[in-house]
DNA sequence: CAATTACATACGAAAAAACAGATATAGTTA
DNA sequence: TAACTATATCTGTTTTTTCGTATGTAATTG
């Protein structure tokens, strides 16, 4: 993982609220997605888009339904990273997680 | 700190460059970032002065010369991004810090 | 098959970032 | 004081990123 490529990836709210989402929960879909972060589907998906390109998520289509997942394979380094970003920076997504938990993983689907 | 701002400041070639120099050495100079990025002066002056606005660097004026260095109150969260990357990504400032040494630190001033 | 749903992508505009080259500044040396 | 050196900043331009809106697509339902 090019650490260029990898940080250009993160350094945008959007994207790097929906990879701590993915950190905390293990699987989400877009519309889950775009409820935590309140913004609109072509946004939501465009920065997952993104977020694939650079190798940070996969994704599973099942039936009408995509979810994303954290990358497993993605270095370690890297993961270390996000773990780092996630634990030392919840007032980052204690809003977009509480609307998560509030409206239950999957409600959408 | 707000990890945007800090990772907008690294998400750049020359400037996650210069950070990691630092990284590895306490202190140096403009020049010395000079030689070891191969970059213009103004493009080295211009990175350094946005690491320094996002709070990530400090400097120090003696005589003619300004040296940098890691902002030591950078949140330990941030500091701890810095050294992972540092570790697992040595080829991507090898030739920059082979230059460092080479030519040995403050070798301008 | 037609309508609907969840998601992706194309397109043009706007904003932000990066650059090269020129110029400014502040110390230093002669 | 004049010339010089290291660094900073300005200016105009180009490139990259981001965005909203509209449209496309694939799976599902009726």
């Amino acid at each position: 993982m090019d650490p260029i490529t990898f940080y250009k990836a993160i350094a945008d709210a959007t994207r790097l609220r929906a990879l701590l989402l993915l950190w905390h929960s293990t699987e989400l879909c877009v519309c889950d997605l775009m409820q935590a972060l309140t913004e609109s589907q072509p946004k939501v998906s465009r920065h997952l888009a993104i977020l694939k390109q650079a190798g940070l998520v996969q994704h599973r289509k099942q039936g009408l339904w995509v979810f994303y997942r954290l990358e497993p394979t993605l270095a370690d380094w890297a993961k270390s990273v996000l773990q780092q970003t996630a634990l030392h920076n919840p007032e980052f997504i204690q809003l977009n997680l509480a609307r998560l938990t509030q409206q239950p993983a999957n409600a959408c689907c």
